[in-house]
Order: structure tokens, then sequence, then C-alpha cells
RNA sequence: GGUGCCUUAGCUCAGUUGGUAGAGCAAUGGACUGAAAAUCCAUGUGUCCCUGGUUCGAUUCCUGGAGGCACCA
């Protein structure tokens, strides 16, 4: 039997997950991987919500500000990564905690993503480009010729999801949906995953207040900064993209504050929509007892 | 105290020549395999302030209240 076990930390923003994990790791003597898509960047750390110093002191954390945002990172990249730096720890670990909001990193992780060849960066410029100059028609009749299985089933409507096959197609001369359910090797671990969640409206008032810390602690100077950069991928993120129109003049700043929380409640609610549909989440209230979770959650195949 | 105006969705307001109502924003539900804090789709949630009256029928008209705003005292 497989004694070697990943308990993701999952939940809304500001929920207090890196609480949790932090606790968890001290109790299990272990370390901690970070799943957040953003967190990742070293150039950005009031507006992502990173861990701070004394927390990052208390247990060791990984893929914490380990990029920075000029690098291209993809998904794939960090389950490559990710998967690596876990069978280090494995090899004197029995637990490691990852923790994170970003559905789909998370997905990555427990359940692996079907294999695609790296694709040239230029091409999906081109893609982006055909988009503003022929609309989106042009690249919905391209896909339908490439790849009909998948134009029967993607949503029209996004331009991401159609690109994204379209560039799959185009540089493999293959259809999108070929690379699609391929057989993924199993995981050599086991997977439990904890998520925090609340009343919607507390929730949202920690969200508020966390926005109003932030912008306490020195967001705008971190966004000032940032500024001429702001077209990076990296920096197409919730409390900087809002700063930056405020540095534009498009609006005023207690608008743009106003903003920010709205923006965040909105990811918040896609977070808990992407986890509704999971199935094998143990799910718990944020004034959470450690103890009552660890026999709940984890311990419970001693029960049995 | 007097006069005028106002009270309809969480907010700002429109509207019904009397047949129980609709916009914007907010909100809610959903999709999503290398951009994912991104991107995309769907949805109106209501003692029409209260009370009597007229009427087959009142959120709409009339009486009387209550609250708000403005002006006059």
């Amino acid at each position: 039997m497989n004694k070697k076990n990943l308990i993701f930390i999952v939940g809304p923003t500001a929920i207090g997950k890196t609480t949790l994990a932090i606790a968890m790791a001290k109790h299990y003597k272990t370390e901690i991987i970070s799943a957040d898509s953003r967190q990742f960047y070293k150039e950005m750390s009031i507006g992502t919500a990173v861990p701070s110093p004394e927390e990052l002191a208390s247990v060791p954390h990984h893929f914490i500000q380990h990029k920075s945002i000029f690098e291209k990172y993809t998904v794939g990249d960090f389950e490559r990564e990710a998967i690596e730096k876990l069978e280090l720890l494995f090899k004197d670990k029995d637990f490691v905690v990852m923790v994170g909001g970003s559905g789909l990193y998370i997905d990555a992780i427990k359940d692996g993503l079907d294999n695609f060849p790296s694709i040239d960066p230029t091409v999906r410029q081109i893609l982006n480009k055909t988009l503003i100059t022929e609309g989106l028609l042009s690249l919905q009749e391209r896909l339908k010729v490439l790849d009909r299985d998948y134009y029967d089933q993607v949503d029209l409507n996004n331009p991401r999801r159609i690109i994204r096959a379209l560039e799959v197609c185009i540089v493999t001369g293959l259809p999108y949906t070929s690379f699609l359910n391929q057989t993924k090797p199993k995981r050599k671990f086991n997977t439990t995953t904890i998520a925090i969640n609340a009343e919607r409206e507390i929730i949202y008032d920690r969200i508020n207040q966390r926005v109003d810390n932030m912008m306490e602690e020195g967001l705008l100077e971190e966004v000032a900064s940032l500024r001429e950069h702001q077209t990076l991928n990296a920096l197409q993120t919730v409390g900087y993209r809002e700063l930056f129109r405020y540095f534009k003049g498009e609006m005023d700043l207690d608008t743009a504050v106003e903003e920010i929380k709205k923006n965040t409640r909105r990811f918040a609610k896609r977070q808990l929509t992407w986890l509704r549909k999971k199935e094998d989440i143990f799910w718990v209230d944020y004034k959470y007892h450690l103890n009552e979770i660890l026999d709940k959650a984890i311990h419970k195949r001693k029960d049995q």
C-alpha cells in the first residue's frame, strides 16, 4: 500500500488557505507547495497575498515567487516541476501539503494533463491578431476545418478556447482533440482534497477587508512600479489591472478599489463553481478545528 | 408649524391613460486541458411605504397616516 499522501488545501480567495496549510505542514513536519498561478511571480507580492516572511520562515515553501513576470510559464511547466519536486519530497516525507486557489493547477497535479507538444508563442500572437483583424467567426471557421470534433463541443464564443485549439492544430498538423484523453500515468501518491468554505457574506467581508489591507500595505506603489509592464500576462491580475486603469485616468482611486473588491468577489465565485462539481472533496467551515480535519478527512481509513 | 415634491428589485431610477412591473449597476448559476486572479455563457431576485375608500379589479385615482428632501416661517 502506498503511504505517500498529498494533501490539497483549496477554497475561495481570502478564506484562510495559507493558515491551514501551515498548520497542516507543521503537524506532519513537512513542506508546502503552492499551486497559485499568481504567487509564482517574484515581482508581485502585496496584490497576490503571498505568505508573510514569518509564515514563509515557519515552514519551507516551494513555488512561491520563484519565477519572473517576464518568463513564459504554463500549467504544463508547473505540472512537470511540481511533480518532480513532490517526488523529491516524498523520498523522506509521507505527507506533503499543496495549497492554492487555481483550480486548473490543482487538477493538473491531481489528475495530470494530457501531453501536448510545446507551441511557439508567435503562433498565438498571429492568431490574436487574426482575431482582431478578421473576427472570431474566421477563427471558428478555421477550427471547423482543422478539428470538427472540437468545433462541435467547444464554447464557440470563447476566443481563448478556439485559439488554443488552433495553435495546437496548426503547429502539429493534428486535431486538438487527438491529444485529449490519453492514458495518463497514475500518480504515485494518494490525494486528499480539503476545501475551506464559508457563507458568501463572510467570504465577501474577508475579501473587502483584505483589499483594504493591501492598499494600506502599499499596493498602489507596487502596481505603480510595474506600470510599464502592464501588458504582460502575469499582470492580467485582479488588483493590478484596476490600478493600471486608475493610473491611466480612467477612474478615481476609490472607484478602482471598489472594482478590485468586486472583481475579487467574482473570482471567488468562479473558484467555488470550479470546486463544487468535484466529488472527492472534504468541505470544512472556515472555523475548522485542525484535529477534526485530520481525523475525518485524512485518517478516516483507520476507522473503517 | 405651512407649502411643494418624493417613497417601485440589494442600489440608482423608469413605468403602468386602472388588468400585480423593467432598465443600468450590484448579485446569482454555469462552462473551462499549457493565457486560468484569464476567458466565455446564462439568469430578474419585488408586500410597487402603510391605511381606508372608489372599482369587477388599485402599485396606478381619492382620504388619512409614516418617512425623506426642498423652500417658507
